[in-house]
RNA sequence: UCCUGAGUAGCUCAAUGGCAGAGCAUUCGGCUGUUAACCGAAGGGUUGUAGGUUCGAGUCCUACCUCAGGAGCCA
């Protein structure tokens, strides 16, 4: 067999490769068989390809190689390109040759099947699972995801500071959060949030974000939760809340916009309706939607370059905006407008329970709300009582606070969550000690309102939600190779 | 922590309180255009665990274990 004499290709390039006689190494991913005629398919990681041998074409080793191969053994293939209008991909290769790096043993066959397998099953084989093509195509867009929303604050002029993951307490309590022993007599949390510590390094370097695992020891077992997840974290000095909310809406639609450029072919093999991405990017119409009125007259008072004061003259946010120049726009609605949209869907009979003013929105709420749009809606100015205690109260009606959720379109739900940073010495003293928090272990978050304290904002975005939300899964433990959750940790 | 549901062949699932079954996978045989191929045959079982009711329990009862979905909480 002269399988290494032919160039070596991936199978993701084979449409260059047309008419030429090409090395795959790669994986046997499911073999037919009729007769004298063999149809093995072939995966390498970038793809898969139907390979055609007949009998009469090749070898007898070639052929009962092939015919007794079992599903995921290694292999390193030889064969020519040839385009047909039958195979799914427009390809197929006409096996010339075969080598077995390792053949799968027979009374161990592969454990996934093409077909349908439950969950329980699924996950404790994770580990083979990934080879899937489906579960292949979503760890590539999150790779991608991940890679567009690191450079969207690379581009405007962040600087990446990545804050420790072990942290000697917490932000809000120690009850959902994992802890272990720090040496002799200390414990040690492992993060929820690097919130904390970016607002020093804010403040330090102007614009920063933060990215890397973040930890929640919460008993919660839903399609939303994750013991172990991913956020990115932008943290901005002389940032108010209306610019957050603008720096969100490009944030979200850079990586959107870039996903749907590069990963049409993944995005239909998991399965999505990119039509409803589409919707997400689009630029905003001209409309009278109240909402969006809203929202314009907003941003049209925060967009006042040199106007009010230090408050606004947060650098260079007119870069942040979509390189076309067409405004995306996501509507926006204050906690109170979500509430009475809410009570209006109670008395329509629309959902079954009523939100009760002034608690925060359930998960059949935010569903509720992010179906009446086709773009993720931001919900602003939330009552102070039940949100963190370092949020910055509203002026003009310092029972609310200056924060926003992103909810994702189609039911997915909060996929990010910010606030304006409350920035007086006094007021978060306060706050630390009414929440009953031990002030020393603030004493550093404290300085840093000492110390030439600014307005600042910024906002954490789970990685595995947003992943969830444009692969349109219904469960983030697909959207991380390994994930942790409340009752599994292996493999 | 609470509510709901599910545990039967390697996998996905059937089985009125009365003989433990099917499809897929595996093995063997057939088929030169299959698209989770198809056709024929074979092997494959301590019905999650421990008790209980009954002439008889996969099925009914109790406890426990495991998993799933949801609530709360959150990204």
């Amino acid at each position: 067999m002269q399988t290494t004499s032919a160039p070596l290709a991936t199978i993701a390039s084979l449409a260059a490769h047309e008419g030429q006689t090409i090395t795959l190494r790669g994986w046997l991913y499911n073999l037919r068989a009729s007769g004298k005629l063999l149809f093995p398919i072939f995966r390498d990681g970038t793809g898969t390809i139907q390979g055609i041998v007949p009998k009469a074409a090749v070898s007898e080793e070639v052929f009962e190689t092939l015919k007794n191969l079992t599903l995921e053994s290694s292999l390193i293939v030889t064969g020519k390109v040839r385009a047909d209008a039958r195979a799914p991909s427009g390809f197929e290769l006409d096996v010339e040759g075969v080598e077995v790096i390792q053949k799968v043993p027979e009374d161990t066959p592969f454990p996934i099947q093409l077909k349908e397998a439950g969950v329980d099953f699924l996950m404790e084989h994770r580990h083979l699972w990934l080879r899937t093509p489906r579960q292949s195509a979503i760890l590539r867009v999150r790779a991608t995801i991940m890679r567009a929303a690191a450079e969207y604050f690379d581009t405007n002029g962040f600087t990446r500071t990545d804050p420790p993951i072990l942290t000697p307490n917490a932000c809000e309590g120690t009850s959902e959060l994992f802890e272990m022993d720090y040496f002799d007599d200390d414990k040690a949390y492992l993060t929820q949030s690097g919130q904390l510590y970016i607002e020093a390094t804010a403040l330090a370097l102007g614009k920063v974000y933060s990215f890397g695992p973040t930890f929640r020891a919460e008993k919660s077992k839903t399609r939303r939760h994750l013991t172990e997840f991913w956020m990115i974290e932008p943290e901005v000095a002389f940032l108010e809340l209306e610019g957050l909310l603008e720096l969100a809406e490009g944030f979200i639609t850079h990586i959107v916009t870039t996903v749907l450029a590069q990963h049409r072919s993944d995005l239909k093999v998991i399965g999505r309706d990119t039509e409803k991405l589409e919707a997400v990017v689009a630029p905003t119409p001209t409309t009278n939607n109240s909402s969006v009125i809203l929202s314009e007259a907003q941003s049209a008072q925060s967009k006042d370059p040199e106007g009010s004061g230090p408050a606004n003259a947060a650098p260079n946010l007119s870069a942040t905006k979509p390189a076309s120049g067409a405004a995306n726009k996501f509507p926006r609605l204050s906690y109170d407008e979500a509430h009475a949209m809410l009570e209006d869907a109670f008395a329509k009979g629309l959902i079954e329970t009523r939100h009760k003013d002034g608690d925060d929105f359930g998960s059949p709420d935010e569903t509720y709300i992010s179906s009446q749009f086709d773009k993720p809606v931001m919900i602003h100015r939330y009552p102070s009582a039940i949100k963190a205690f370092y949020m910055q109260p509203d002026p003009i009606d310092p029972s609310r606070a200056l924060c926003v959720d992103v909810l994702a379109p189609e039911g997915y739900g909060e996929i990010i969550g910010g606030s304006q940073r409350v920035d007086s010495y006094d007021l978060l003293k306060s706050r630390i000690e009414a929440h009953d928090l031990p002030l020393a272990a603030f004493q550093w978050y404290l300085d840093l309102r000492k110390y030439g304290s600014v307005p600042h904002s910024g906002f954490g975005m789970g990685i595995e939600r947003a992943v969830a939300w444009i692969c349109g899964l219904d469960h983030v433990r697909e959207t991380i190779p390994f994930a942790r959750t409340l009752n599994r940790i292996y493999p």
